[in-house]
DNA sequence: GCAAAAGTGTTGTGTATACACCCATGG
DNA sequence: CCATGGGTGTATACACAACACTTTTGC
């Protein structure tokens, strides 16, 4: 949104224009990916401009439906920085998103993943930022429950150990992952189990929603005055 | 900052007034203290506009300096929202930041101190971000240095616990907080000690700045490619 | 010698790690 | 019967909590 500060003679302008962007990640395959939206000789993060009346997550929220097509799963701030270039100021708001990627890698919109152990060419700032959402990304998976929005509903342990080990990119051990998972008690049996292959068949978990207790570290607030954070 | 949107028909405007506030903690008299600046019938956190070419950090500084007349030792972005009243739209950056009083309770120039645990009424929003802040503050003192930063260069061990004790608002094992504290090897003794009263003198540490590992959850890029976070 | 804060160790309890084999199924 | 992934227990090391007395000084 090109506001009409360029028809003032002042430079740079007196006010900053604001922009959103998320860090989309998905699961899959064993890998963590990032949506990444193709710009000139570079990617860039999936970006727009708050609308009147809209609260910051909202327009994430927005971009991501609009230019990818995606609906997050979950969707947490990160950080704002002020950016200025010559005769352009502006505020960016950047934010961390999780989706689902229909059971298969099926492409965003306008926008493709990438490994995020293995990034193309990207404009400085959209670099750090994808950096910094991966870093938080996995601070968070040791003492949140936010791995469960990169699952569907029911999923074996198997299904969520490979989660946190495409998010951590390292193995983990089956039996104190299981232990520690379990022991937690954020899990709840559905009773089903699952065949699918020439092996024993998985136990089937959901999650209990009362212990999400990932807020601690973004405000339990935001939402309630004027909706910066959602969850699901 | 005002700008000139009122002149267009557009309501709400088409792009937000970006403002930032700090809530700037020091610590007394074995509390938390955070200052507020009197505004009609409530109080409300030191806040200003941005300048044009100025990092978001620079802002909070120069709100302090400016409207406190305090240099903070350390300053942290915290979250950002998005607030539309009618006719006006703004989004406002909130900063955490840690201040010494030099020795003894010295006002700030156009606030006051307040105790975390009392505080005066205030606007909601405001509100909000002080009590997440003081949520934050108590986390990272777990897991980073960011402790020293309410204490000058030297110091003794119990003047350490007693900013802790404040910032928690509870007691602590002396044995316990000193073995923690040392074992962690972010301490070096001064070899000097200080004399002080009718009892056994202290002996005096300071930090080793390398072990300032609070980044972590703070973007570090945040000051190389414009300035958001800085560290005294 | 007494008041006041500095300083110091041990024990138990819980939590994380390392590690190897049997189970249920499909083909 | 074999290949495949699902599922399970134990021993060890480390981190944290509870707890009380001696030391050094000023007066």
């Amino acid at each position: 949104m090109e506001t009409d500060y360029a028809r003032t003679r002042i430079s740079p302008p007196v006010a900053p224009r604001v922009d959103v962007r998320v860090v989309l990640f998905t699961v899959g395959e064993g890998r963590l990916w990032v949506a990444l939206a193709h710009g000139g000789a570079s990617y860039s993060l999936p970006q727009g401009d708050p609308w009147p009346e809209e609260p910051l997550d909202g327009t994430a929220t927005r971009v991501l439906s609009d230019e990818l097509g995606i609906k997050e799963r979950y969707l947490e701030q990160l950080y704002s920085v002020s950016q200025v270039s010559p005769g352009d100021w502006s505020v960016t708001v950047a934010y961390l998103g999780l989706a689902l990627t229909g059971g298969r890698r099926s492409a965003p919109i306008l926008a493709s993943w990438f490994d995020v152990t293995d990034l193309p060419p990207m404009n400085p700032l959209d670099r750090r930022i994808v950096d910094y959402a991966v870093l938080r990304l996995r601070a968070k998976l040791g003492y949140t429950t936010i791995a469960f929005h990169l699952l569907p509903r029911e999923f074996s342990l198997s299904e969520l150990q490979q989660v946190y080990e495409a998010v951590l990119n390292r193995r983990l051990d089956k039996r104190n992952f299981r232990r520690r998972i379990q022991s937690a008690g954020f899990l709840e049996a559905t009773g089903e189990s699952r065949r699918e292959g020439s092996h024993r068949p998985a136990r089937l978990f959901r999650f209990r929603a009362a212990h999400d207790v990932e807020a601690y570290l973004t405000p339990a607030w935001a939402s309630s005055l004027e909706g910066e954070q959602t969850t699901s």
